[in-house]
RNA sequence: GGGCGCUUGGCUCAGUUGGUUAGAGCGACUGGUUUACACCCAGUAGGUCGGGAGUUCGAAUCUCUCAGCGCCCACCA
């Protein structure tokens, strides 16, 4: 007999579980004994940004990610989680700099060099957190494996898919307008722009024969065209036509075009064209071929050709402008409260300046030579109806792929290059004389350029300064991770090749599970990147989860300083209690709140299941338990439990496999809870086969572990250390199998069902002596009709339990014909009635209340089962299996009625 | 402006393809030191599923519409 704690200690026991773990080699597959033909089961875990630590967010997906894998090994399948961490280009350089500021220091100062040792250094810090935070929610993942981003062969990878695409002639450089920061001197990826709303000054201008409306005035100087709608009567004979136009710096010449994109409603319906510094002006310049005029450059401000105001910033050269105008006469009123927005750095909070720039960009309308198709139609494929004779990916939840499919048929050249330090250098060289500014079109003469995995010998090469967008390389995340070297990585005609045996194995992956906040960012990148280099999938499935937000539904961050550190959790309610209350309650998809309460019902769920434990192994010693179980010896309560069991089984495996972790673990709960402790357990201290019924409990709880292993694998390994005499670890150890325990139930002659009367019986009296208030210690007699006799007979078989599980009954008296018992409650359940003599506690009057309001209700439900059956329209349609559950419930329905009638008439 | 989602007892949420009198946890209330567990046990109350219309033999579940809330995308001079 073994003696526990009487409260599980959470922190008594994970570090030293995990540490185990680690030791036993099992979380990698290779040192699994896995049969031979087993099939694999493989999820890159999406690599957590080393800027600083995991929030609750990451451990929501570790524990969903666990619980598969988890499953999966123990199903016998060969199982790879593979860790790892991005470096996260523009967020972990941003951190730094920060740093650095403080510091009184700037990147500048420092030197490209200086500057990477020292993010070096921050991110090594912060990987080490990182690791350390997975390792605390139980994280089976493959360390020996680990991946990093930018590491070595990551490296090689990137560079390979690069040249690629450059040989491909997908990657280009171009001038393109870009979201420009003149505070960080880089481009800014579109999500990478923040809008907010605010008041400003619209100013009417007279622009030769229009009058226009404009927020921007400056940008005036590099207007170029102006645009009215096509249906616009206003300016229909002007279209096409070209006008000279007055402004601060003399007259200019402007061409007027027609574009559906044109809101009329909006100021006079004519709006200026600046093609350089407007995406939309952009847009419309480039349909009709109009010349575009940089006036603004990378600092933000007005440039030598324009005049006075060059080496203006912007927001000055405007009311210097407007001044001017104003002189001319040329302002024809302003607007003082113009509500409109405006996009700001995400990171500094300065305006955006749209302007050209010198860019690298993925073009995805480009068809693939060796796929005839472009990049973009082969992500949409892949979606919808699958390519490279694999199955569609599918999104879960599904409505996300809708929202995959419009990004993607949206999806313009992606620009890959970022004017900052940290990351993938651009694997491009230019001749030193070639001057690397200049335009794309200028290296025809190619001994000018050359790109590739290694830099070029020979004297005179430089590299290009900028680095490549983070996504780039995690968009390879799925097979780059599965390559031990960057030898293995190779390019052959045009195709990617990873030479290794985990790239046989794992790839694709099974499932990529991540926050539906990234579905844009990343995953369609790794579709991207994977169909493109690989001319395969990177995974089957994508599961989608919510993200976690605070108590009140607000979204966790800093500053409201509504964080919720995961690891504060774990030390205060354990890993399991954390893991769990981030599963059971979620739906695929859809955000979370998360309070201190449900973590805490969550602990108690842990010490609950601690406390079964413990309970059995005083009332066992579960070595000495032998198999099989001894069938002869089982109770109908046995039966019923190994019933329940056989079930449990068969639905908890089908919601894991169906992504439905919540219903899982909610089922698990009440078997464990209801099923287990409360009925279960209660009943088997009253049923004298010790023997038989010590087994079902050993086998059945062992199994239980088995089955909360992947959602609660601390508590239920440091458990299994007791139930199991052969010290293996309950994480390699196999899944129950559904059909032993039905097997095992069926042979049982005590039916199952026996038990389930007896529970109905013993819920009756309880809620009959608690309604009516009958003091505990006063004992009652039950008076139990049955008119079959073998139905006497279980209840008799029952006796025991009926007895003395929280009903106080002092005595059972079967009758065989019914009898007037005076005084009594009374029920019917199952065609047998029940009568408990309440002494004088019985309140004739309430009871007969009672009992009336119970006729009105079954009257009431009796007749909407009539008129169901007397419907034709219903007997005619319907599916027979409804019809005939329908007449069965008339029936019971009908029967329960006449015994409540003459319950009534025996209460006089 | 376009798209997506949510609205179920006091609170937080389930509800798989439309088919038993809609479930759970927490909270509330009543009663309990009972062979493990007060991080416990027994019991009770409480909702007709946001409003309206429709499809159907049958709707929380499908369609339309209105209202409130939230998110994503685009960004317009």
């Amino acid at each position: 007999m073994q003696t526990l704690p009487s409260a599980y200690s959470p922190r008594d026991h994970e570090p030293q579980i995990y540490k185990k773990w680690e030791k036993s080699g099992y979380f990698n597959p290779n040192n699994l004994k896995c049969r031979n033909n087993a099939r694999t089961y493989c999820i890159m875990m999406p690599p957590p940004n080393v800027t600083g630590t995991l929030h609750i967010g990451h451990a929501g997906m570790l524990a969903y990610e666990d619980i598969l894998i988890r499953y999966h090994r123990m199903k016998g399948d060969r199982t790879l989680w593979l860790p790892g961490t991005d470096h996260a280009a523009i967020a972990t350089q941003t951190k730094v700099e920060k740093v650095l500021k403080k510091e009184g220091t700037n990147r500048h100062k420092l030197g490209r060099k200086a500057f990477l040792d020292r993010v070096e250094v921050f991110t090594k810090e912060s990987h080490n957190t990182i690791v350390d935070q997975i390792k605390k929610m139980g994280s089976s993942c493959d360390w020996s494996r680990e991946a990093y981003t930018l590491d070595e062969t990551r490296h090689k990878a990137v560079y390979s898919v690069f040249k690629m695409m450059y040989d491909d002639g997908l990657i280009y450089r171009g001038e393109r307008i870009v979201n420009w920061c003149p505070r960080c001197h880089s481009t800014l990826a579109n999500d990478e722009v923040e809008y907010t709303e605010e008041t400003a000054k619209l100013y009417w201008i007279k622009y030769g024969p229009f009058i226009l409306a404009t927020a921007r005035p400056e940008t005036k100087l590099g207007d170029t065209a102006v645009a009215v709608h096509p249906d616009d009567k206003r300016y229909k004979n002007m279209v096409n036509k070209e006008y000279e136009i007055p402004g601060v710096l003399g007259t200019f010449k402007i061409k007027v075009v027609a574009d559906e994109e044109v809101n009329p409603k909006f100021g006079s319906g004519a709006i200026k064209i600046t093609p350089a510094h407007s995406f939309a002006d952009n847009k419309i310049a480039q349909k009709h071929n109009l010349p575009s005029k940089k006036i603004i450059d990378e600092d933000g401000k007005m440039m030598k050709n324009c005049g006075k105001y060059a080496g203006m910033p912007t927001k000055e050269a405007r009311e210097a402008i407007v001044k001017d105008m104003a002189k001319m006469g040329i302002i024809d009123h302003i607007d003082e409260n113009y509500k409109h927005n405006i996009s700001r750095c995400y990171r500094c909070d300065t305006p955006i300046e749209p302007l050209p720039s010198l860019q690298w960009f993925i073009d995805v309308n480009k068809k693939i030579p060796r796929y005839g198709k472009s990049i973009k139609e082969l992500s949409v494929e892949t979606v919808r109806k699958g390519v490279f004779n694999r199955q569609k990916i599918k999104i879960c939840p599904k409505r996300f792929e809708k929202n995959y499919f419009h990004w993607m048929e949206n999806l313009q050249d992606w620009c890959v290059s970022r004017q900052i330090w940290f990351g993938h250098r651009i694997p491009v060289w230019y001749k030193e004389s070639s001057k690397f500014k200049v335009q794309s079109s200028k290296f025809k003469n190619k001994k000018e350029i050359y790109v590739g995995i290694k830099p070029p010998t020979g004297k005179g090469w430089v590299q290009d300064k900028d680095t490549l967008d983070t996504w780039f390389s995690s968009g390879l995340w799925t097979f780059s991770t599965l390559a031990d070297s960057p030898n293995q990585i190779s390019v052959k005609n045009g195709k990617l090749y990873i030479d290794s045996q985990d790239f046989k194995d794992f790839h694709p992956t099974q499932v990529l599970e991540t926050g539906y906040d990234i579905l844009f960012f990343w995953i369609a990148r790794m579709i991207i990147m994977t169909t493109y280099a690989l001319g395969d999938i990177p995974f089957y499935d994508v599961y989608l989860h919510g993200l976690v937000l605070d108590k009140k539904g607000k979204k966790m961050s800093k500053s409201k300083g509504n964080v919720v550190d995961p690891l504060d959790l774990v030390r205060e309610y354990g890993a399991d209690a954390t893991r769990l209350s981030l599963v059971i309650g979620s739906t695929p998809g859809t955000d979370m709140r998360l309070a201190k309460e449900k973590i805490e019902g969550y602990r108690n769920l842990a010490n609950k299941l601690w406390n079964i434990g413990r309970y059995i192994l005083q009332k066992t010693t579960p070595s000495d338990t032998s198999y099989p179980i001894n069938i002869k010896d089982c109770t109908s309560a046995d039966a019923w439990i190994l019933k329940k069991m056989g079930e449990l089984i068969k639905t908890v495996e089908k919601d894991i496999q169906q992504y439905r972790f919540s219903q899982a673990g909610e089922k698990l709960r009440e078997f464990m809870w209801d099923d287990l402790a409360d009925w279960y357990i209660e009943a088997s201290k009253y049923e004298e086969n010790v023997e038989a019924k010590n087994t079902v409990l050993v086998l059945v709880f062992k199994d239980l572990l088995k089955l909360w292993h992947p959602y609660i694998p601390f508590v239920t390994e440091t458990l299994w250390v007791y139930f199991d005499s052969n010290r293996s670890l309950l994480m390699a150890s196999s899944w129950p199998s559904a059909d032993t325990y039905e097997k095992i139930a069926n042979m049982i002659k005590n039916d199952a069902c026996q038990f389930i009367l007896t529970k109905k019986i013993i819920t009756a009296v309880r809620s009959a002596r608690s309604v009516y208030r009958i003091k505990t210690g006063i004992k009652l007699e039950l008076f139990i009709y049955a008119k079959d006799r073998s139905t006497r007979t279980e209840i008799e078989d029952q006796k025991s339990i009926l007895l003395n599980l929280r009903t106080e009954i002092a005595k059972i008296t079967l009758l065989k014909e019914r009898r007037q018992i005076k005084n009594a409650f009374a029920a019917t359940i199952d065609g047998i009635e029940i009568f408990l003599p309440l002494k004088d506690a019985i309140d004739i009057n309430k009871e007969r209340k009672r009992l009336q309001g119970e006729y009105n209700n079954a009257n009431k439900y009796l007749q909407t089962i009539e008129r169901k059956l007397q419907n034709r329209d219903f007997t005619r349609k319907a599916p027979k299996k409804i019809i005939e559950s329908e007449k069965t419930k008339l029936k019971h329905q009908k029967l329960k009625i006449n015994k409540i009638k003459t319950f009534l008439s025996s209460l006089e």
